[in-house]
RNA sequence: CGCGGGAUGGAGCAGCCCGGUAGCUCGUCAGGCUCAUAACCUGAAGGUCGUCAGUUCAAAUCUGGCUCCCGCAA
């Protein structure tokens, strides 16, 4: 039975399930997303994906700062909306945005709930080392991503698994999960556990730079969890290369130091092989076109 | 006007400052060799050096415009 529906969300992970949503047939009111903003090269202001997809499929989009205002929320309340959807939209939503809906509102979590609170789940979830993600959807309360849950989707996480990767795999699910649970007849959810719980803080540039003190699991995380963005980076005598893809590798040596001509790099305990990368104003290439044009012989340190 | 790097045979790069027959590491194709685990040897094909214009006897190389890609920063 088709809804009507109000959407919010930002990023590319969000537009997967708005799509989702205007595929099952719900009447999108309303998108709501962040501000066009400056950004890239030249700092123009460009619109978020969500809003530019909106634009184009003709839904009218609003971009508030803020819905703490009353005059937002009387607008938000006016469109008379069955359900709002709230996929990573940025904006924390009041009680009275929350309640305006006669279902309530349903956000898509890229986690396990109560695992990952916040910000950055994906990318927090492989630099941890979990075996697992998933999505969770939920019915939103004040609370930062503390609402009851109505359905949960898991994913392995494998050594091959990177931030790109769980992003696009866990949005369709998201996506799809979605759907199902608005086709419910009642929505039933089940309330968090209480242990377990943990935040993803967001990500900070300075968390970029790899330290090879640790261990080739523990770097190997690293490197996936923030692949491709912003991607996990060291340098060679003073330039700067990100590594997207790496393996684990049986091998030992002084941390930081190549120990072949094929960019086997040991960790405190183990080493990486280096996969995909990228140095500074060049595209990504895989590890032997980069030998080809950037020779990096054994003995060479990263620092 | 946020800062910066780049566009050279299929791939990755050098050459550009000090204009003058296009080079390297690979790949491809042909042949040879070999029970050498990124195999080796010989030979070959393949580029109007991103694009437009200018300077010049001569431009990959100097000058200006344009298109596209990327790093930083947000």
């Amino acid at each position: 039975m088709p809804m009507r529906l109000v959407f919010m969300g930002t990023p590319d992970f969000a537009v997967e399930t708005l799509k989702a949503l205007i595929g099952a047939g719900h009447d999108i009111a309303c998108v709501y997303s962040q501000p066009p903003r400056p950004a890239g090269r030249g700092l123009a202001e460009r619109p978020s994906p969500v809003h530019a997809f909106a634009s184009a499929q003709g839904i009218e989009v609003r971009t508030p700062v803020s819905l703490k205002s009353a005059e937002e929320q009387t607008r938000f309340a006016a469109l008379n909306a069955d359900a709002a959807v709230v996929v990573a939209y940025g904006l924390l939503l009041p009680k009275a945005i929350l309640d305006a809906p006669k279902l309530g509102c349903f956000n898509v979590h890229a986690s396990l709930l109560p695992r990952w609170r916040g910000a950055a789940p994906i990318q927090r979830a492989i630099m941890a080392g979990d075996a697992q993600s998933g999505v969770t959807i939920m019915r939103m309360e004040e609370g930062l991503d503390t609402g009851p849950m109505c359905k949960v989707v898991t994913l392995p996480i494998t050594p091959a698994t990177t931030a790109q990767s769980l992003h696009d795999e866990l949005a369709k699910l998201g996506a799809g999960a979605m759907v199902e649970v608005l086709a419910q007849a009642g929505i039933t959810c089940v309330p968090q556990p209480a242990g377990g719980v943990t935040y993803a803080k967001k990500i900070d540039k300075a968390e970029a730079r790899i330290d090879f003190s640790k261990s080739a699991g523990e770097v190997r995380n690293h490197i996936h969890g923030l692949s491709p963005f912003p991607g996990a980076w060291f340098q060679v005598n003073g330039t700067r290369i990100k590594v997207l893809l790496c393996d684990m590798v049986d091998a030992q040596g002084k941390p930081g130091a190549f120990l072949d001509d094929r960019l086997t790099i040991a960790c405190s305990t183990g080493a990486l092989r280096l996969l995909k990368l990228q140095r500074e104003g060049k595209g990504v290439m895989e590890a032997d076109d980069f030998l080809r044009g950037f020779a990096v012989p054994q003995g060479t340190e990263a620092t």
